[in-house]
DNA sequence: TTTAATTGACTAACCCGTTAGTCAGTGATA
DNA sequence: TATCACTGACTAACGGGTTAGTCAATTAAA
């Protein structure tokens, strides 16, 4: 208990409050998922007490959506920054797959939330949608592109793999899962995967002679 | 409702019992989670009371562990009959594609189970442990015998990915993910699929000369 | 008639959402 | 600067509804 920040005025503390418990909800949630939680737990992680947490929010599924709207940071940005990459499409294949393996497996908090999406999905519709919209969409789409690239310039051979994206970059859910699956008990080499993955990957889109 | 099979005895419906409570309780719990299914939605499911449940099963964790083992076939079985097979690495990795492709995501069975694993696979770890040792470590060690021989008999590359066998599979999880995710909400073309995974595997293994 | 599978009412505990009441913090007044 | 009336964020306790698990009564097969 650091005594060196000064208490917060009661205006900064509210203005703070929604953020606070929409983190504390992520906490709850993604360990015990939405039926198993209760709103107190939220509020216990938090110090306050329930009543609070209605101040904020009207309903325990409200405050479930808002904090997955609140956690869930969109892909495309990170994406973006591939498409102004120079080099062979080889080379900006891997740097596709860094920056996805950075953004979903080794993100918690990505990981996490496909995990909410799998296990409430059916509960909360409008969040798988979401989740489409923001990662699986434009992960696919960057992947296409590039692949796309790559044939036309005769990098890549034209075959089954370049017309289903998906293929090329399916390696990294599997890290994802694993990790959900396992925690700490089963490790995963990361950047070792990461590098079996690229292996794969590109020699199987390279053109073969 | 048929009225042709006659009315079966006492003793035929007790022993018949267990595994109809086990297969409306896997309805029941692969649609709501464990925390959200009421054991008397099992028992309506069956046309029976809770009561019943209660006689048969001790408790409602104790019905999910049973019902999980029960709904969950080993897979070894299925992938001893790929080291059988004759032919070329790469026809025997396409068979063994096959086969993982009809069990894992084609199989409802298999897939909803891997979405209990994943949403509640905290509060059962057992479960967990069960789910990798019946069909995680058996098809990673299926791949990675068949990946070992073909680098063995020079049809295969010595690289990263060879070293790697699980990079050589995943995507038939993001089949199983994916309709976990949108059901029919997104389709996806299963055998197309299957074919590129296949082309982009077996190209990213074969030797490049 | 005997036996045992099944029922369904019941209990105890739990949890969502509500609200009357509290008190720390704020700012106007002297 | 010191006093104090007031505000509003927060609490504590509770109503109402739900559900896991129990058991005495029921019912139908043998």
């Amino acid at each position: 208990m650091k005594k060196t920040e000064k208490r917060p005025s009661r205006a900064e503390q509210k203005a703070r409050r929604p953020q606070e418990i929409l983190e504390a909800a992520f906490e709850e949630f993604t360990v015990k998922g939405y039926a198993a939680t209760r709103v107190e737990d939220v509020a216990v992680r938090l110090g306050v007490t329930k009543g609070t947490i209605y101040l904020y929010f009207p309903t325990k599924e409200v405050l479930f959506e808002e904090m997955f709207r609140h956690m869930s940071t969109p892909f495309k940005d990170v994406l973006d920054s591939v498409g102004s990459f120079k080099g062979t499409c080889a080379d900006r294949l891997r740097a596709l797959l860094l920056l996805a393996y950075e953004k979903i497996p080794n993100d918690r908090k990505t990981r996490e939330l496909l995990r909410l999406t799998l296990s409430d999905g059916t509960r909360f519709p409008d969040i798988v949608d979401r989740h489409f919209d923001e990662f699986i969409a434009p992960l696919v789409a960057a992947v296409r592109a590039l692949v796309d690239e790559g044939v036309s310039a005769g990098e890549f051979r034209r075959g089954a793999a370049a017309n289903y994206p998906d293929v090329v970059a399916s390696s990294i859910l599997h890290v994802a899962v694993w990790r959900l699956m396992f925690a700490d008990r089963r490790s995963i080499d990361g950047p070792a995967f990461m590098e079996a993955h690229y292996d794969l990957a590109l020699n199987g889109l390279l053109q073969r002679s």
